[in-house]
DNA sequence: TGCAAAATAGAACGATCGTTCGATTCCTTG
DNA sequence: CAAGGAATCGAACGATCGTTCTATTTTGCA
């Protein structure tokens, strides 16, 4: 309703602006850092001016409201989610070995103790009784992500490395609970051995759907 | 610092307090059934003023500061998941059925949509950044309830239906996982039939850990 | 270099937060 | 029934919240 970003989109404009968009790239990379320690309820642009050294207003122009900034936050997680363990995990051979890779990546973003939290487990815990636009962002995010987990999954079919009947959602359901647990164990009660504990139970859920015998010539895709 | 609970025993006092004790007990409802849906951190004395029809100061006085308030809620919760989970389980034989009366009570408390979120859940996403009495509480309090699941692995070992060398802290690892992704599934994306992949997904990691064969005589107890 | 637009600052708003304090009502007990 | 402590209220406090305005500075292009 005030300034900026009304127009999401990169088309050329009658005057470029540079410094805004860079700003606001650092607002929302404190937004980022802040949020992932306080929750994105927990975040207030009278904390994020401290930090970023701006004025209140100043902070607020680049967004809407402070609705928007939630949605950018959690947009700017999801990019950096996808960068950091998606897509360098598709560097790996479909089925097993790209599989273990994602779960390896994410469980490494997951239990670090000193940089942010998880964006999407602290949002869905905060935002799973409050209906409205962010649980709207969070849930695409979380489902997309999921989403590309269960393809994952289904290749690793594909490719004979799990047995062919293997529900990808069931197997998806169990993997993602690994990575709570984890999340609980590491970040909460502060557990040492967390990260191995999870890295051992993913063994463990694998051995139920991994295919026994030689590997199969994988099937054609269709 | 204020008047009431700064003694929180049973001792007998100068003068009887009945009504005070059950105006306590009505506002602690009220705020437990407030933060299951808020939050513990969302809890705010302003709100369960006004859902109990009192003043903010009325309110207030039952517990010397926000912070004892939200504990005592903690306490609460913890209080009634003893009772709706725990004790109700241990009617069941020693082992396997009473686990599975564990983790099928611990399933249903955790599904429920109508009802309140698991403010174990919530409030350990809510304070894993924020050290402090509360925090002290709440993980008190699941370091007990995981301390009571454990030994109930530890009795079905005992009693010959999981393996001998079942890591106890591992198997509890993984079912508390699915309590988790059930949540997420549950509450936040509102899929349906998580509650059934819950189940089958216990069975899958029972199926890791129950002892082949029929079941050896239990040991006999040190 | 100058001008217009973009970016930021500053102050103020109404609302709500937790908390304090003094007065008032309620209840229990002698 | 009366006294007195317990329980509750009402108002106010300083702080912080998101947001809205109006200046002021900074920037980018002609």
């Amino acid at each position: 309703m005030t300034t900026a970003t009304d127009l999401p989109d990169r088309a050329p404009r009658r005057y470029a602006l540079q410094k805004g968009q860079q700003t606001r790239a650092t607002i929302l990379e404190a937004a980022l850092g802040l949020a992932s320690h306080v929750g994105l309820e927990g975040l207030s642009i009278g904390a994020l001016a401290e930090v970023t050294q701006m004025s209140k207003s100043g902070v607020f122009a680049h967004f809407g409201s402070r609705e928007d900034l939630q949605i950018a936050v959690i947009r700017e997680y999801h990019a950096k989610f996808e960068d950091e363990v998606f897509h360098p995990a598709l560097r790996e051979p479909r089925g097993l070995p790209r599989l273990r890779a994602l779960f390896e990546r994410w469980v490494k973003r997951v239990s670090v103790e000193l940089d942010s939290g998880c964006i999407y487990i602290s949002g869905a815990v905060e935002f799973d009784d409050r209906p409205g636009p962010v649980r709207d962002a969070l849930a695409s995010m979380v489902v997309a992500w999921h989403g590309a987990l269960e393809r994952a999954i289904g290749l690793a079919v594909q490719e004979g490395h799990l047995v062919p009947d293997t529900d990808a959602t069931q197997m998806l359901f169990e993997l993602h609970g690994l990575i709570l647990a984890l999340h609980h164990d590491a970040r909460f009660l502060r557990l040492p051995g967390a990260l191995d504990r999870a890295r051992l139970a993913f063994e463990h859920v694998l051995s139920h759907y991994v295919a026994r015998g030689p590997v199969r010539a994988p099937a054609r895709r269709r």
